[in-house]
DNA sequence: TGCGAATTGGAAACCGGTGTCATGGTTTCA
DNA sequence: TGAAACCATGACACCGGTTTCCAATTCGCA
């Protein structure tokens, strides 16, 4: 009646040490990839290994290095797809490595944020951080790892950091995008619903989308912008003061996919169709766009590139240079844009 | 000029064993909660660690102890919302523990799951994991973490091991009150899109449908149920089959929001309107059902709650004892169901 | 052929904790 | 009063790796 709840023994070093008749330094430089070793030993240590099925342990080389094989994600973010995207890409470039993915949401109203995210780096002593807007705007909080030695990767639009520390979307470029191709389905008044202020990534759509209007030269004025904070109920409120407007705009650009759900809630309230009687495009690709009706017409961040970017980079700083890593968002079109009706 | 970029030598376990005169093993007893030890040692122990502000290593406790303070949480799971609210109820339990958690998405087509997981449990030597829908309905999953003698708690919503393994919740006595509510408002036929075949959660919903069908004596037959996998475009498909029959349901319940939202899209298609000529019903209560137009009445599974009894469970299973935890899912009533035209 | 340099491998210390067992002092009970 | 039981505590090995330092071997070159 042995006890079966135990956990199976796995191989050390030590015993592929004996097998193959080395030291275990010899097997930590197979490891390691140390250049400093015959051809021949590097073989017979790699065939015990593959034959034991042995596995460093994580743990013993994290103590004895110094710091260990785990990546932390520190997200604020109200959208959910997102962050799952972001993890998958994560995920994705560190698969056939020792790295480990530790999520840690954080809450950005909360007054001790900032030591939260400390005790948190302090204990888990990881590797490095990655962090996502609207967060990583947050100056404060790449201050707290250059304190402690960890390493950090801010997601954002712009430059917040040392180009080494950042990965960005042109969301200014996007969003251009987007009123070209309503300006070409015919609009002129196109109302604006931007996100919340202080919010680094609203602040390039909202210029992103002034350029745009300059550079057509269309009708714009006060009535045309409304302010959400990113939410559903937000959009709905903002689309409300736009529809109020006389005379109204044929089209909205929602600074995110929910917004722009809210606004066709707000559009439905009043009797109007999308596309016909308002055309709609939102910003980020959420599950969400394509699953109202009609489909959402939208920019689609190429999030789990970036994601895997960020990851290389946070894992070899110094093969990944100093170059800030750009991505391009695209425009998706669905159902919600069409010619106005005049 | 010092290299700044050094991390900050953290107090180790040997500072406070020096400066409170006692010996490691002493602070590790303090550090541990061990109750050999007297009050007042403990006392002076405790205040030296608050004045060096020291923090356990965990990479040096797992190495000691043989398991490191690591929750994994496998999923494959097509909804980003339920995954995240889970991830917040996890991190709810271990916010003032040593834990922390890492993510592993899986996927469950892939032929070499059952290794990728296993690898990833040996390489990690994880304290446990907890296992979401519908993977944890995979038994092949939970013998692979006996095997390994790594912790584990499933989510589901029957018997699908030992309860001490197990948070479930009561779906089929869920979906008896959705269909007690729409019986309530009038409907007499109502349609069933049932989820995919071999999961358990579809299982239940069906059962617990058709206990209710039988409870009401309402009218039922192959023309009112038809399948689809859990995606938005299965439950187009599905809902159309069912629209198409003579005389047509009143009312249908999906088993989960994404295909409700899909049966909403097949009314559309046929200009039916909802709630009007069409009452829906949806299962999870994700972003989704209250986004979509009209917002949909569905279930809704306390999953936060449920989130923290599985990291409870794990991290402490004496305590939580034998029984598995069950939870009661609620309907949420929204704007996408109404009387019948008649 | 001889000698220093370069290559390779090993012994032992170390990372920061925990486990085992021994120690000395106090209390309890016969 | 002595033995036994029972604390609280400490010494030391150990977890499984990496690193430092040194020895042994091979190699190049005079």
């Amino acid at each position: 009646m042995a006890d079966e709840r135990k956990r199976e023994q796995q191989p050390t070093i030590n015993d592929v040490a004996r097998l193959s008749g080395v030291s275990k330094k010899t097997v930590s430089r197979v490891i390691n990839r140390s250049p400093l070793l015959s051809a021949e030993t590097r073989k017979r240590v790699e065939s015990v290994i593959a034959q034991l099925g042995y596995v460093p342990n994580p743990q013993a080389r994290g103590l004895a290095m110094g710091r260990n094989f785990l990546i932390g994600l520190l997200h604020d973010n109200p959208n959910a797809q997102m962050v799952l995207n972001f993890q998958e890409g994560v995920l994705e470039a560190i698969r056939e490595t020792e790295f480990a993915l530790v999520v840690r949401p954080v809450d950005r109203h909360s007054p001790d944020m900032l030591d939260n995210v400390r005790s948190f780096l302090e204990q888990q002593r990881l590797w490095g951080v990655l962090i996502l807007p609207p967060i990583s705007e947050n100056p404060a909080l790449a201050q707290v790892c250059r304190d402690l030695g960890c390493g950090y990767v801010l997601m954002g639009s712009a430059k917040l950091d040392e180009p080494a520390h950042l990965v960005e979307s042109n969301d200014r470029e996007a969003v251009g995008k987007a009123v070209d191709y309503l300006v070409s389905q015919g609009h002129r008044r196109i109302g604006l619903i931007v996100g919340p202020n202080g919010f680094r990534s609203a602040q390039e759509r909202r210029e992103g989308f002034l350029e745009a209007v300059a550079r057509h030269k269309l009708p714009f004025g006060p009535e045309l912008v409304a302010q959400g904070n990113y939410t559903f109920d937000t959009g709905v409120a903002a689309a409300g003061r736009l529809l109020e407007a006389a005379p109204r705009p044929t089209a909205i650009f929602a600074s995110n996919d929910e917004m722009a759900a809210g606004a066709l809630h707000a559009a439905r309230q009043r009797e109007m169709e999308v596309p016909r009687d308002l055309s709609l495009i939102g910003f980020d690709d959420t599950a969400i766009a394509a699953h109202i009706w009609p489909p959402l017409t939208t920019v689609r961040w190429p999030i789990v590139s970036m994601a895997r970017a960020a990851a290389l980079k946070l894992i070899n700083p110094a093969e990944a240079g100093d170059q800030p890593s750009r991505f391009l968002s695209d425009l998706v079109r669905r159902a919600s844009v069409a010619p106005p009706l005049t």
